[in-house]
RNA sequence: GGAGGCGUCGCCUAGUCUGGUCUAUGGCGCCCGCCUGCUAAGCGGGUUUGGGGAUAAAACCCCAUCGAGGGUUCAAAUCCCUCCGCCUCCGCCA
C-alpha cells in the first residue's frame, strides 16, 4: 500500500510509475476522490458523534440527580425525572442518525481502502520501463562454457548420477514432484549449508519459520494477490508459503521496532511450495521448474533512508553466493511491468544453463520500500518521539533445485562426472560427483 | 480433543459481580523542568496508538482504541455472542 499522503501531494509521481509499469493510470484519480468523500463522511460522522455522546452523558447526569433527590426526599423528584426522560429520548433520536451516518462512512472508508490497495508501489527512478522483456543486463559474470563435448541435460545427467528421481516424484506426489537422492540429496543440503554459513558471516540472524501461514499474513504480504501460484488448506484455512518471505515479513506484523543500531537483517532456510498453476508445457523436463523446493531467503527491515545500500548489500551477498559456485550468470534490472505491486526496483541473478542456451533466475531480490509494512502495519519510532513505516527488502541467497540444475550442466566432464567448486567442498565432502 | 482460569494505554496494577463524574486508578520505567558544586534523593509536569479537523508548522479541538469482531443500551473496560492468544489440569502423541 501506499502513502495516501503521497497521492495527494504528488499524483503526477504515482501516475508516471503506473504507467511506467503498463498499470491503470485513472486510478490514481479515482482514489483521489474516494478520498475526499470519505474524509467529509468521517467528518460529518464524528460532529454528529460528539453532540451524541455529549447529551448521553447527560442523561448519567440527570439520572444522578435524580437518585439523590429520591434518597434525601429534597428537590422535585417529578421535574427530574422529565428531565431524564427528555434527555434520553433526543439522545436516542440522536443515535438513530449517528448509526447511519457511521454505516455511511464505513463503507466508503472501505471503498478507498480497496482503491488503494491496488495501487501499485512507486518505482524508483531508473528502473527500465516496459515488461518481461524490457529488462537491462547490467552485469554478465564469466562466460558461457565451450565444451568439447556434448554436452547432457541436468536431468539425464541428474539420472545418470543416481541424484535426480522424477518418475518416483510423480508417482507419488504427481508432476512436478521428485526425489532428490544421494548426491541430489546431499547437494540440496550442501547448498543450503553454504548459504547459511554465508548468511551469518554476513551478520543475519537466523530463524526457523511456520511455512503454513494464516490468511491475514498471507494477504499482508501481498501473496494473495497472485492467487494462482499459492497453495490452501481448506480444512485449516492456512496457507503453504511460496517463500520465508512471508514468515520472515510477517514476523514483525503490528510491531513498532527499533532501528536505532541499524537494520534488521533476518535469514530461514524453509520448504517453498508453488502450484505453478498456468505454467502448463514451461519447463517441464527435469527439476527446473517444480512445486516444491527448498530455499535460503534473506530478508531486511531497515530505514526508507537505508533502503537503497541495503538492496545493494544483497545484491553483492548474492553474487558472492553465485561467485562460489564459479556459474556463469548475468545480474538484470527487472523492468517496472515485471516488478509485482509490492517491489519498487527488483535485481535477478541469471545463471546460464548450457543445454538452454539461455541465461535462466537462480536469484531474485526485491527492494519494497514502505510498502508491503505499510500494509503489515510495521513501524519504527524516529528520534522526533514519531512513528513512521519502515522498508523491507528480501533477497534468495539460494534455492536447491535450479543451482542444482546449473551445477549438474555447467559444472559435468566428458565422463559424466561433476565437478564441485571449491566453495561448496566442505560442505558436500568431495570435489567431484561420480555416477553411484 | 476435554475441563477451568486469564487477556486493561512500555512493564506491573485498580476498576468488571452491581453499566453512567472513568476525562481508565496507582506504582515502576522513561522524558522535560525546578532545586543542586556533581550525582542521587526531593518537588512539579508529561508519557498508548490510529484517524478527522485546524495550522506555515505547532499549540489546540474532535472521533476511535481496555486481545479481535459483532450485539444489547440514550450510555459498555463492565452485560450477551463469536473468534484469537496465553496459563493450569486431564487425555493423546514424535
Amino acid at each position: 500500500m501506499i502513502d495516501i499522503l503521497l497521492v495527494r501531494e504528488n499524483p503526477d509521481l504515482v501516475r508516471a510509475s503506473q504507467r511506467a509499469r503498463g498499470a491503470d493510470e485513472s486510478l490514481v484519480d479515482q482514489v483521489l476522490a474516494a478520498d475526499e468523500k470519505r474524509r467529509a463522511s468521517i467528518t460529518e460522522f464524528e460532529s454528529l458523534r460528539a453532540q451524541q455522546k455529549s447529551v448521553s452523558k447527560s442523561v448519567g447526569a440527570a439520572m444522578g440527580k435524580l437518585a439523590g433527590a429520591r434518597k434525601s426526599g429534597s428537590g422535585d423528584v417529578e421535574t427530574l425525572q422529565q428531565e431524564a426522560d427528555e434527555a434520553r429520548t433526543r439522545a436516542a433520536e440522536l443515535a438513530a442518525k449517528v448509526k447511519q451516518r457511521e454505516a455511511a462512512a464505513d463503507q466508503e472508508d472501505k471503498e478507498f481502502a480497496a482503491l488503494i490497495r491496488e495501487l501499485d508501489n512507486i518505482v524508483i527512478d531508473g528502473v527500465p520501463a516496459g515488461g518481461e522483456d524490457d529488462f537491462v543486463t547490467l552485469e554478465t559474470v564469466g562466460e558461457p562454457r565451450e565444451f568439447d563435448f556434448e554436452p547432457l541435460d541436468h536431468l539425464t545427467l541428474g539420472e545418470r548420477l543416481g541424484a535426480i528421481d522424477m518418475e518416483r516424484g510423480a508417482k507419488v506426489s504427481g508432476s512436478r514432484f521428485y526425489f532428490l537422492k544421494g548426491a541430489g540429496a546431499r547437494l540440496s543440503n550442501a547448498l543450503m549449508a553454504y548459504a547459511q554459513s554465508i548468511a551469518v558471516e554476513e551478520g543475519f540472524t537466523p530463524l526457523v519459520v511456520p511455512t503454513l501461514v494464516s490468511p491475514a499474513t498471507m494477504g499482508g504480504t501481498g501473496y494473495l494477490d497472485a492467487h494462482e501460484d499459492v497453495y490452501h488448506l481448506e480444512s485449516a484455512d492456512l496457507y503453504l508459503t511460496g517463500t520465508s518471505e512471508v514468515a520472515l515479513a510477517g514476523y514483525h506484523t503490528d510491531e513498532i521496532i527499533d532501528l536505532s543500531a541499524g537494520p534488521l537483517r533476518y535469514t530461514a532456510t524453509s520448504t517453498c511450495y508453488r502450484r505453478e498453476a498456468g505454467s502448463y508445457g514451461k519447463d517441464t523436463r527435469g527439476i527446473f521448474r517444480v512445486h516444491q523446493f527448498t530455499k535460503t531467503e534473506m530478508f531486511i527491515y531497515c530505514t526508507p533512508e537505508e533502503a537503497v545500500a541495503e538492496h545493494q548489500n544483497l545484491l553483492r551477498i548474492e553474487r558472492r553466493l553465485l561467485d562460489g559456485l564459479e556459474l556463469p550468470y548475468r545480474v538484470i534490472d527487472v523492468a517496472a511491468g515485471d516488478l509485482g505491486g509490492s517491489a519498487a526496483r527488483k535485481f535477478d541473478c541469471e545463471a546460464w544453463v548450457p543445454t538452454q542456451g539461455k541465461y535462466r533466475e537462480l536469484t531474485s531480490t526485491s527492494n519494497c520500500t514502505t510498502y508491503q509494512a505499510r500494509r503489515l502495519n510495521i513501524r519504527q519510532r524516529g528520534d522526533d518521539g514519531k512513528t513512521s513505516f519502515v522498508a523491507t527488502l528480501n533477497g534468495t541467497m539460494l534455492t536447491d533445485t535450479r543451482p542444482i540444475v546449473a551445477l549438474l550442466e555447467n559444472h559435468q566432464q566428458a565422463d559424466g562426472s561433476v565437478r564441485v567448486p571449491r566453495a561448496l567442498q566442505p560442505f558436500l565432502g568431495t570435489d567431484v560427483i561420480r555416477p553411484a
